[in-house]
DNA sequence: CGATCAGTTGAAAACAATCAATGCCGGTGG
DNA sequence: CCACCGGCATTGATTGTTTTCAACTGATCG
Protein backbone atom coordinates (compact mmCIF):
# COMPACT_ATOMS: atom_id res chain seq x y z
CA UNK A 1 0.00 0.00 0.00
CA UNK A 2 1.38 3.67 -0.98
CA UNK A 3 1.32 6.11 2.13
CA UNK A 4 1.24 9.26 1.47
CA UNK A 5 4.26 11.44 2.59
CA UNK A 6 2.03 14.30 4.67
CA UNK A 7 0.67 11.27 7.15
CA UNK A 8 3.86 10.69 8.80
CA UNK A 9 5.30 14.08 7.97
CA UNK A 10 3.43 15.63 10.99
CA UNK A 11 5.17 12.95 13.07
CA UNK A 12 8.21 14.17 15.67
CA UNK A 13 10.01 11.24 14.36
CA UNK A 14 10.30 12.66 10.92
CA UNK A 15 9.57 16.11 11.04
CA UNK A 16 13.45 16.55 9.95
CA UNK A 17 13.50 14.19 7.44
CA UNK A 18 13.87 15.70 3.16
CA UNK A 19 11.12 14.42 1.08
CA UNK A 20 12.89 11.85 -0.66
CA UNK A 21 14.43 10.17 2.46
CA UNK A 22 11.33 10.14 4.07
CA UNK A 23 10.07 8.16 0.34
CA UNK A 24 12.24 6.15 0.32
CA UNK A 25 11.41 5.05 3.98
CA UNK A 26 7.96 4.97 3.06
CA UNK A 27 8.58 2.50 -0.04
CA UNK A 28 9.65 -0.12 2.22
CA UNK A 29 6.79 0.05 4.75
CA UNK A 30 3.51 -1.88 4.61
CA UNK A 31 0.67 -0.23 6.04
CA UNK A 32 -2.18 -2.89 7.56
CA UNK A 33 -5.43 -2.14 9.18
CA UNK A 34 -5.82 -3.92 12.40
CA UNK A 35 -9.31 -4.72 13.50
CA UNK A 36 -10.19 -4.04 16.89
CA UNK A 37 -8.91 -7.48 19.33
CA UNK A 38 -6.92 -8.58 16.25
CA UNK A 39 -3.08 -8.30 17.60
CA UNK A 40 -0.09 -6.88 14.91
CA UNK A 41 2.74 -9.82 16.55
CA UNK A 42 2.13 -12.11 19.34
CA UNK A 43 5.03 -13.01 21.95
CA UNK A 44 7.57 -14.89 21.56
CA UNK A 45 6.77 -14.74 17.70
CA UNK A 46 10.14 -13.97 15.44
CA UNK A 47 10.31 -10.50 15.56
CA UNK A 48 10.32 -9.99 11.21
CA UNK A 49 9.63 -6.49 11.62
CA UNK A 50 8.68 -3.26 13.74
CA UNK A 51 6.45 -0.32 13.36
CA UNK A 52 4.74 2.53 14.22
CA UNK A 53 0.99 3.24 15.19
CA UNK A 54 -0.24 6.08 13.04
CA UNK A 55 -3.79 5.49 14.32
CA UNK A 56 -5.97 3.77 16.81
CA UNK A 57 -4.39 2.28 20.36
CA UNK A 58 -2.77 -0.85 21.04
CA UNK A 59 -2.21 -2.65 24.47
CA UNK A 60 1.31 -4.53 24.64
CA UNK A 61 0.66 -7.43 27.21
CA UNK A 62 2.41 -10.16 28.25
CA UNK A 63 1.94 -13.55 29.97
CA UNK A 64 3.52 -15.48 32.48
CA UNK A 65 4.10 -19.05 32.62
CA UNK A 66 1.19 -19.55 34.90
CA UNK A 67 -1.30 -17.38 32.74
CA UNK A 68 -1.75 -14.50 34.33
CA UNK A 69 -1.33 -11.24 32.18
CA UNK A 70 -0.28 -8.04 32.47
CA UNK A 71 -0.37 -4.59 30.28
CA UNK A 72 3.24 -3.58 29.75
CA UNK A 73 2.52 -0.88 27.99
CA UNK A 74 -0.42 1.08 25.86
CA UNK A 75 0.90 2.45 22.48
CA UNK A 76 -0.29 5.60 21.14
CA UNK A 77 -0.43 7.03 17.48
CA UNK A 78 3.12 8.29 16.63
CA UNK A 79 4.91 5.67 18.81
CA UNK A 80 7.26 3.13 17.41
CA UNK A 81 6.72 -0.45 18.82
CA UNK A 82 8.01 -3.94 17.95
CA UNK A 83 11.86 -3.31 18.00
CA UNK A 84 12.76 -5.70 19.58
CA UNK A 85 15.58 -6.57 17.26
CA UNK A 86 17.24 -3.07 17.91
CA UNK A 87 17.61 -4.68 20.95
CA UNK A 88 18.85 -7.91 20.23
CA UNK A 89 16.47 -10.09 20.60
CA UNK A 90 15.07 -12.34 17.95
CA UNK A 91 11.62 -12.74 19.56
CA UNK A 92 8.28 -10.48 20.43
CA UNK A 93 8.61 -9.95 24.03
CA UNK A 94 5.07 -9.20 24.41
CA UNK A 95 1.77 -9.64 22.66
CA UNK A 96 0.11 -5.97 20.62
CA UNK A 97 -3.61 -6.03 20.67
CA UNK A 98 -5.61 -3.31 18.84
CA UNK A 99 -7.70 -1.97 21.50
CA UNK A 100 -9.22 0.21 18.94
CA UNK A 101 -9.47 -0.16 15.35
CA UNK A 102 -6.05 0.89 14.25
CA UNK A 103 -3.35 1.29 11.39
CA UNK A 104 0.14 0.58 11.15
CA UNK A 105 3.17 0.80 9.15
CA UNK A 106 5.41 -2.22 9.41
CA UNK A 107 9.39 -2.54 7.93
CA UNK A 108 11.29 -5.25 7.88
CA UNK A 109 13.53 -5.53 10.56
CA UNK A 110 16.62 -6.17 8.56
CA UNK A 111 16.66 -2.70 6.82
CA UNK A 112 16.58 -1.39 10.90
CA UNK A 113 20.62 -0.88 10.44
CA UNK A 114 20.76 0.70 6.97
CA UNK A 115 17.62 3.30 7.81
CA UNK A 116 19.80 3.96 11.28
CA UNK A 117 22.75 4.30 8.90
CA UNK A 118 21.03 7.25 6.62
CA UNK A 119 19.41 8.82 9.28
CA UNK A 120 21.58 8.91 12.52
CA UNK A 121 18.39 11.01 14.08
CA UNK A 122 16.33 8.04 13.78
CA UNK A 123 18.88 5.99 16.11
CA UNK A 124 19.25 8.77 18.03
CA UNK A 125 15.41 8.74 18.98
CA UNK A 126 15.09 5.43 19.42
CA UNK A 127 17.57 5.90 21.90
CA UNK A 128 15.70 8.21 23.47
CA UNK A 129 12.35 6.62 23.24
CA UNK A 130 13.66 3.40 24.31
CA UNK A 131 15.45 5.23 27.75
CA UNK A 132 12.03 7.16 28.05
CA UNK A 133 10.60 3.69 28.78
CA UNK A 134 13.29 2.51 30.33
CA UNK A 135 11.74 5.35 32.96
CA UNK A 136 8.60 4.77 32.96
CA UNK A 137 8.93 1.16 33.73
CA UNK A 138 10.97 2.60 36.84
CA UNK A 139 8.47 5.33 37.83
CA UNK A 140 5.95 1.87 37.92
CA UNK A 141 8.48 0.29 39.77
CA UNK A 142 8.55 2.83 42.51
CA UNK A 143 4.85 3.39 42.52
CA UNK A 144 4.36 -0.09 43.12
CA UNK A 145 6.95 -0.65 45.47
CA UNK A 146 5.00 2.21 47.43
CA UNK A 147 2.19 3.38 46.93
CA UNK A 148 -1.33 1.60 47.54
CA UNK A 149 -3.80 0.64 45.04
CA UNK A 150 -5.81 3.79 44.73
CA UNK A 151 -2.97 5.88 44.56
CA UNK A 152 -1.49 3.53 41.46
CA UNK A 153 -5.18 3.44 39.68
CA UNK A 154 -5.19 7.59 39.91
CA UNK A 155 -1.50 7.59 38.68
CA UNK A 156 -3.02 5.13 35.89
CA UNK A 157 -5.84 7.01 35.07
CA UNK A 158 -4.52 10.61 34.81
CA UNK A 159 -1.86 9.14 32.45
CA UNK A 160 -4.52 7.94 30.30
CA UNK A 161 -5.94 11.09 29.85
CA UNK A 162 -3.23 12.95 29.52
CA UNK A 163 -2.16 10.48 26.41
CA UNK A 164 -5.42 9.51 25.06
CA UNK A 165 -7.70 11.83 26.57
CA UNK A 166 -10.02 13.55 24.34
CA UNK A 167 -12.26 17.02 26.30
CA UNK A 168 -15.41 16.75 26.25
CA UNK A 169 -18.51 18.31 27.69
CA UNK A 170 -18.12 17.40 31.36
CA UNK A 171 -14.30 16.26 31.44
CA UNK A 172 -11.92 14.41 29.77
CA UNK A 173 -13.00 11.15 28.16
CA UNK A 174 -10.18 8.25 27.50
CA UNK A 175 -10.47 7.97 23.65
CA UNK A 176 -10.61 4.30 23.61
CA UNK A 177 -12.37 1.39 24.72
CA UNK A 178 -11.04 0.26 28.24
CA UNK A 179 -11.98 -2.01 30.62
CA UNK A 180 -11.70 -2.22 34.45
CA UNK A 181 -9.51 -5.56 33.95
CA UNK A 182 -7.07 -3.60 31.52
CA UNK A 183 -7.08 -1.10 34.32
CA UNK A 184 -6.31 -3.71 36.73
CA UNK A 185 -3.34 -5.00 34.98
CA UNK A 186 -1.46 -2.01 34.38
CA UNK A 187 -1.43 -1.77 38.22
CA UNK A 188 -1.18 -5.37 39.48
CA UNK A 189 -4.42 -5.22 41.09
CA UNK A 190 -7.77 -6.80 40.20
CA UNK A 191 -11.02 -5.92 38.42
CA UNK A 192 -12.37 -6.23 41.93
CA UNK A 193 -10.34 -3.54 43.64
CA UNK A 194 -10.47 -1.65 40.66
CA UNK A 195 -14.24 -1.84 40.23
CA UNK A 196 -14.79 -0.49 43.46
CA UNK A 197 -12.25 2.41 43.74
CA UNK A 198 -13.98 3.63 40.44
CA UNK A 199 -17.40 3.40 41.88
CA UNK A 200 -16.05 5.39 45.20
CA UNK A 201 -14.72 8.29 42.56
CA UNK A 202 -17.75 8.10 40.69
CA UNK A 203 -19.44 8.78 44.32
CA UNK A 204 -17.20 11.41 44.66
CA UNK A 205 -17.79 12.96 41.25
CA UNK A 206 -14.45 12.90 40.30
CA UNK A 207 -14.91 10.31 37.59
CA UNK A 208 -18.06 8.67 35.45
CA UNK A 209 -17.42 4.91 34.56
CA UNK A 210 -19.24 2.86 31.63
CA UNK A 211 -19.04 0.19 30.21
CA UNK A 212 -15.10 0.33 28.71
CA UNK A 213 -15.85 3.90 28.93
CA UNK A 214 -14.51 6.50 31.17
CA UNK A 215 -14.47 10.06 31.68
CA UNK A 216 -12.22 11.82 33.92
CA UNK A 217 -14.52 14.57 35.57
CA UNK A 218 -12.40 16.54 38.30
CA UNK A 219 -8.14 16.42 36.96
CA UNK A 220 -7.07 17.95 39.76
CA UNK A 221 -9.23 16.32 42.31
CA UNK A 222 -7.56 12.80 40.85
CA UNK A 223 -4.29 14.24 41.30
CA UNK A 224 -4.76 15.29 45.40
CA UNK A 225 -5.44 11.42 45.12
CA UNK A 226 -2.47 10.25 43.35
CA UNK A 227 0.19 12.57 45.25
CA UNK A 228 -1.30 10.77 48.60
CA UNK A 229 -2.32 13.98 49.35
CA UNK A 230 -5.94 13.15 50.53
CA UNK A 231 -6.84 12.93 53.95
CA UNK A 232 -7.88 9.16 53.74
CA UNK A 233 -11.10 8.67 55.99
CA UNK B 1 45.53 7.65 36.95
CA UNK B 2 46.67 5.45 34.12
CA UNK B 3 44.98 2.14 33.55
CA UNK B 4 46.52 -0.83 32.46
CA UNK B 5 45.01 -2.22 29.44
CA UNK B 6 44.81 -5.46 30.66
CA UNK B 7 42.30 -4.80 33.25
CA UNK B 8 38.88 -4.34 30.85
CA UNK B 9 40.63 -6.19 27.69
CA UNK B 10 38.95 -8.93 29.70
CA UNK B 11 35.01 -7.30 29.42
CA UNK B 12 32.90 -8.39 27.01
CA UNK B 13 32.28 -5.02 26.22
CA UNK B 14 35.88 -4.18 24.86
CA UNK B 15 36.99 -7.51 23.56
CA UNK B 16 36.78 -6.79 19.96
CA UNK B 17 38.16 -3.74 20.45
CA UNK B 18 41.68 -2.27 18.98
CA UNK B 19 44.74 -2.14 21.44
CA UNK B 20 45.24 1.21 20.07
CA UNK B 21 41.60 2.23 20.71
CA UNK B 22 41.87 1.08 23.94
CA UNK B 23 44.56 3.36 25.29
CA UNK B 24 43.36 6.29 23.44
CA UNK B 25 39.85 5.28 25.42
CA UNK B 26 41.53 4.92 28.53
CA UNK B 27 43.32 8.39 28.41
CA UNK B 28 40.55 10.07 28.72
CA UNK B 29 39.41 7.67 31.77
CA UNK B 30 39.67 8.59 35.61
CA UNK B 31 39.55 5.97 37.99
CA UNK B 32 38.16 6.24 41.65
CA UNK B 33 38.27 4.44 44.25
CA UNK B 34 34.48 4.78 46.28
CA UNK B 35 34.94 3.43 50.04
CA UNK B 36 31.66 1.72 51.26
CA UNK B 37 28.98 3.94 51.89
CA UNK B 38 30.23 6.69 49.81
CA UNK B 39 28.11 7.79 46.58
CA UNK B 40 29.33 7.89 42.73
CA UNK B 41 26.77 10.39 42.00
CA UNK B 42 23.51 11.59 43.39
CA UNK B 43 19.97 11.90 42.40
CA UNK B 44 19.38 14.76 40.54
CA UNK B 45 22.82 16.47 40.12
CA UNK B 46 23.63 17.37 36.65
CA UNK B 47 24.93 14.39 34.32
CA UNK B 48 28.53 14.98 33.73
CA UNK B 49 30.24 11.31 33.43
CA UNK B 50 29.56 7.85 32.67
CA UNK B 51 31.27 5.20 34.27
CA UNK B 52 32.17 1.16 34.25
CA UNK B 53 32.39 -0.74 37.25
CA UNK B 54 35.57 -1.86 37.37
CA UNK B 55 35.04 -3.95 41.20
CA UNK B 56 32.78 -3.62 44.01
CA UNK B 57 29.30 -3.71 43.94
CA UNK B 58 26.82 -0.26 43.80
CA UNK B 59 23.26 -0.26 44.44
CA UNK B 60 21.79 2.35 42.30
CA UNK B 61 18.86 3.77 44.88
CA UNK B 62 15.61 6.34 44.10
CA UNK B 63 13.85 8.85 46.87
CA UNK B 64 10.25 9.32 46.05
CA UNK B 65 9.29 12.98 46.87
CA UNK B 66 7.71 11.45 50.35
CA UNK B 67 10.80 10.67 51.10
CA UNK B 68 10.63 6.40 50.33
CA UNK B 69 13.80 4.71 49.03
CA UNK B 70 13.98 1.69 46.48
CA UNK B 71 16.53 0.13 45.17
CA UNK B 72 16.44 0.83 41.20
CA UNK B 73 19.17 -2.03 40.21
CA UNK B 74 22.22 -3.44 41.48
CA UNK B 75 25.81 -2.93 39.34
CA UNK B 76 28.49 -5.51 39.17
CA UNK B 77 31.46 -5.30 38.27
CA UNK B 78 31.72 -4.96 34.14
CA UNK B 79 28.83 -3.18 34.07
CA UNK B 80 28.46 0.25 32.22
CA UNK B 81 26.26 2.77 34.30
CA UNK B 82 25.15 6.08 34.77
CA UNK B 83 25.13 7.08 30.85
CA UNK B 84 21.93 9.15 31.72
CA UNK B 85 23.36 11.32 28.88
CA UNK B 86 22.84 9.29 26.17
CA UNK B 87 19.06 8.71 26.75
CA UNK B 88 18.68 12.17 26.16
CA UNK B 89 18.67 13.25 30.12
CA UNK B 90 20.79 15.98 31.67
CA UNK B 91 20.93 14.86 35.79
CA UNK B 92 21.52 11.58 37.20
CA UNK B 93 17.58 9.87 37.22
CA UNK B 94 19.34 7.85 40.72
CA UNK B 95 22.09 7.61 43.56
CA UNK B 96 24.56 4.91 42.81
CA UNK B 97 26.31 3.61 46.31
CA UNK B 98 28.85 1.57 46.64
CA UNK B 99 27.84 -1.37 48.97
CA UNK B 100 30.98 -2.12 48.96
CA UNK B 101 34.14 -0.72 48.09
CA UNK B 102 34.38 -0.32 44.79
CA UNK B 103 36.92 0.90 42.14
CA UNK B 104 34.99 2.87 39.13
CA UNK B 105 36.32 4.05 35.64
CA UNK B 106 34.35 7.74 34.35
CA UNK B 107 34.30 9.58 31.44
CA UNK B 108 33.15 13.05 30.54
CA UNK B 109 29.50 12.91 28.89
CA UNK B 110 30.47 14.66 26.37
CA UNK B 111 32.85 11.87 24.54
CA UNK B 112 30.22 9.47 24.56
CA UNK B 113 29.33 11.08 20.96
CA UNK B 114 32.96 10.77 19.55
CA UNK B 115 32.94 7.40 21.77
CA UNK B 116 30.53 6.03 19.65
CA UNK B 117 31.32 7.30 16.06
CA UNK B 118 35.05 5.64 16.52
CA UNK B 119 32.92 2.77 18.48
CA UNK B 120 30.04 1.72 16.95
CA UNK B 121 30.19 -1.63 18.53
CA UNK B 122 30.23 0.56 21.91
CA UNK B 123 26.62 1.93 20.30
CA UNK B 124 25.22 -1.59 19.76
CA UNK B 125 26.36 -3.09 22.94
CA UNK B 126 25.06 0.03 24.67
CA UNK B 127 22.10 -0.26 22.88
CA UNK B 128 21.61 -3.67 24.05
CA UNK B 129 22.41 -3.00 28.04
CA UNK B 130 19.66 -1.11 27.24
CA UNK B 131 16.94 -3.30 25.82
CA UNK B 132 18.38 -5.73 28.59
CA UNK B 133 17.93 -3.35 31.53
CA UNK B 134 14.42 -2.45 29.98
CA UNK B 135 13.57 -6.21 30.32
CA UNK B 136 14.93 -6.87 33.75
CA UNK B 137 12.35 -3.39 34.32
CA UNK B 138 9.24 -5.41 32.91
CA UNK B 139 10.36 -8.69 35.06
CA UNK B 140 10.19 -6.69 37.66
CA UNK B 141 6.86 -5.48 37.26
CA UNK B 142 5.49 -8.85 36.55
CA UNK B 143 6.27 -10.37 39.19
CA UNK B 144 5.47 -7.11 41.42
CA UNK B 145 2.16 -7.43 40.03
CA UNK B 146 1.31 -11.11 39.84
CA UNK B 147 3.57 -12.74 42.62
CA UNK B 148 3.35 -12.56 46.17
CA UNK B 149 5.91 -11.22 48.38
CA UNK B 150 7.98 -14.58 49.46
CA UNK B 151 8.44 -15.67 45.56
CA UNK B 152 9.63 -12.28 44.75
CA UNK B 153 11.94 -12.48 47.77
CA UNK B 154 13.20 -15.71 46.24
CA UNK B 155 13.52 -14.13 42.90
CA UNK B 156 16.12 -11.86 44.03
CA UNK B 157 17.81 -13.90 45.93
CA UNK B 158 18.48 -16.39 43.36
CA UNK B 159 19.43 -13.55 41.08
CA UNK B 160 21.89 -11.76 43.32
CA UNK B 161 23.49 -15.65 43.72
CA UNK B 162 23.76 -15.90 40.22
CA UNK B 163 25.51 -12.24 39.88
CA UNK B 164 27.22 -11.81 43.14
CA UNK B 165 27.79 -15.13 44.41
CA UNK B 166 30.76 -17.06 45.31
CA UNK B 167 30.98 -20.72 45.92
CA UNK B 168 31.68 -21.48 49.42
CA UNK B 169 31.48 -24.48 51.73
CA UNK B 170 27.68 -25.49 52.52
CA UNK B 171 26.48 -22.99 49.32
CA UNK B 172 26.40 -19.80 47.61
CA UNK B 173 28.12 -17.03 49.41
CA UNK B 174 26.39 -13.22 48.40
CA UNK B 175 29.64 -11.48 48.01
CA UNK B 176 28.86 -7.82 49.22
CA UNK B 177 27.06 -6.87 52.57
CA UNK B 178 23.99 -6.57 51.90
CA UNK B 179 21.00 -5.90 54.39
CA UNK B 180 17.14 -7.21 54.71
CA UNK B 181 16.35 -3.39 54.55
CA UNK B 182 18.32 -3.87 50.89
CA UNK B 183 16.60 -6.88 50.12
CA UNK B 184 12.71 -5.19 51.18
CA UNK B 185 13.94 -2.15 48.78
CA UNK B 186 14.52 -5.10 45.93
CA UNK B 187 11.54 -6.73 46.29
CA UNK B 188 8.87 -3.98 47.38
CA UNK B 189 8.42 -4.86 50.68
CA UNK B 190 8.75 -4.07 54.67
CA UNK B 191 12.46 -5.02 56.49
CA UNK B 192 10.04 -6.77 58.63
CA UNK B 193 8.38 -9.17 56.31
CA UNK B 194 11.84 -10.02 54.61
CA UNK B 195 13.57 -10.97 57.98
CA UNK B 196 10.31 -13.14 58.50
CA UNK B 197 10.51 -15.31 55.23
CA UNK B 198 14.53 -15.53 55.58
CA UNK B 199 14.12 -16.58 59.69
CA UNK B 200 11.45 -19.17 58.50
CA UNK B 201 13.98 -19.96 55.67
CA UNK B 202 16.63 -20.59 57.56
CA UNK B 203 14.39 -22.83 59.73
CA UNK B 204 13.87 -25.13 56.43
CA UNK B 205 17.72 -25.36 55.72
CA UNK B 206 17.49 -23.11 52.57
CA UNK B 207 20.11 -19.98 53.34
CA UNK B 208 21.92 -19.24 55.98
CA UNK B 209 21.34 -15.69 57.49
CA UNK B 210 23.70 -13.04 59.48
CA UNK B 211 24.27 -9.11 59.72
CA UNK B 212 24.32 -7.66 56.39
CA UNK B 213 25.33 -11.58 55.25
CA UNK B 214 23.18 -14.22 53.34
CA UNK B 215 24.20 -17.67 52.00
CA UNK B 216 22.28 -19.62 49.74
CA UNK B 217 22.52 -23.20 50.45
CA UNK B 218 19.81 -24.31 48.50
CA UNK B 219 19.09 -23.23 45.11
CA UNK B 220 16.41 -25.92 43.74
CA UNK B 221 14.95 -25.63 46.73
CA UNK B 222 14.78 -21.89 46.37
CA UNK B 223 14.24 -22.47 42.81
CA UNK B 224 10.85 -24.46 43.15
CA UNK B 225 10.00 -21.58 46.11
CA UNK B 226 10.38 -19.05 43.13
CA UNK B 227 8.47 -20.89 40.33
CA UNK B 228 5.59 -21.21 42.97
CA UNK B 229 5.45 -25.01 42.86
CA UNK B 230 5.83 -25.29 46.45
CA UNK B 231 2.39 -27.00 48.36
CA UNK B 232 2.24 -23.55 50.33
CA UNK B 233 1.10 -25.02 53.24
C1' DC C 1 -34.19 -13.06 22.92
C1' DG C 2 -30.91 -15.72 24.82
C1' DA C 3 -26.01 -16.03 25.59
C1' DT C 4 -22.02 -13.87 26.80
C1' DC C 5 -19.27 -10.34 28.60
C1' DA C 6 -18.39 -6.37 31.64
C1' DG C 7 -19.29 -4.66 35.81
C1' DT C 8 -21.06 -4.34 40.77
C1' DT C 9 -21.18 -5.51 45.40
C1' DG C 10 -21.15 -8.20 49.80
C1' DA C 11 -18.81 -11.35 52.93
C1' DA C 12 -14.88 -13.88 54.31
C1' DA C 13 -10.13 -14.88 54.18
C1' DA C 14 -5.41 -14.00 53.53
C1' DC C 15 -1.49 -11.43 53.25
C1' DA C 16 1.54 -7.97 54.52
C1' DA C 17 2.13 -3.49 56.95
C1' DT C 18 2.36 -1.32 61.11
C1' DC C 19 3.24 -0.93 65.95
C1' DA C 20 6.10 -2.26 69.61
C1' DA C 21 9.47 -4.47 72.26
C1' DT C 22 13.73 -6.74 72.55
C1' DG C 23 18.08 -9.03 71.19
C1' DC C 24 22.37 -9.11 69.15
C1' DC C 25 26.64 -7.87 67.06
C1' DG C 26 30.49 -4.78 66.21
C1' DG C 27 32.88 -0.87 66.81
C1' DT C 28 34.38 3.22 69.79
C1' DG C 29 36.09 5.39 73.48
C1' DG C 30 36.94 5.53 78.27
C1' DC D 1 39.81 -4.58 78.14
C1' DC D 2 35.39 -3.64 79.06
C1' DA D 3 31.18 -0.99 78.72
C1' DC D 4 28.23 1.29 75.98
C1' DC D 5 26.08 2.83 71.86
C1' DG D 6 24.10 2.45 67.32
C1' DG D 7 22.70 0.01 63.52
C1' DC D 8 20.77 -4.29 62.13
C1' DA D 9 17.77 -7.99 63.02
C1' DT D 10 14.05 -10.77 65.21
C1' DT D 11 9.52 -11.66 66.69
C1' DG D 12 4.81 -11.06 68.61
C1' DA D 13 0.42 -8.69 68.33
C1' DT D 14 -2.62 -6.00 65.88
C1' DT D 15 -4.54 -3.62 62.13
C1' DG D 16 -5.93 -2.82 57.59
C1' DT D 17 -5.87 -3.36 52.73
C1' DT D 18 -6.57 -6.22 49.04
C1' DT D 19 -7.72 -10.63 47.27
C1' DT D 20 -10.70 -14.26 46.87
C1' DC D 21 -15.13 -16.32 46.57
C1' DA D 22 -19.70 -15.83 45.23
C1' DA D 23 -23.88 -14.11 43.60
C1' DC D 24 -26.13 -10.98 40.79
C1' DT D 25 -27.28 -7.04 37.35
C1' DG D 26 -27.29 -4.90 33.12
C1' DA D 27 -25.59 -4.17 28.58
C1' DT D 28 -24.38 -5.80 23.97
C1' DC D 29 -24.29 -8.76 20.13
C1' DG D 30 -25.40 -12.37 17.15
Amino acid sequence: MKIDRTVVKALPLFDRMSDEDLDKLLGHAAARRVPQGESVFEQGQPAVSFYLLLHGRLKVTQVTEDGQQIIVRVVHPGDLFGFAKALQRTDYPGTAIAAAESLTLGWPTDLWPSFVEHNPRLAVTAMQTIGQRLEEAHTRIREMSTQEVERRVAHVVLRLARKAGRKEEGGIRIDFPISRQDIAEMTGTTLHTVSRILSAWEGLGLVEGGRQKLLVRNIPGLSELAEGLKDHS
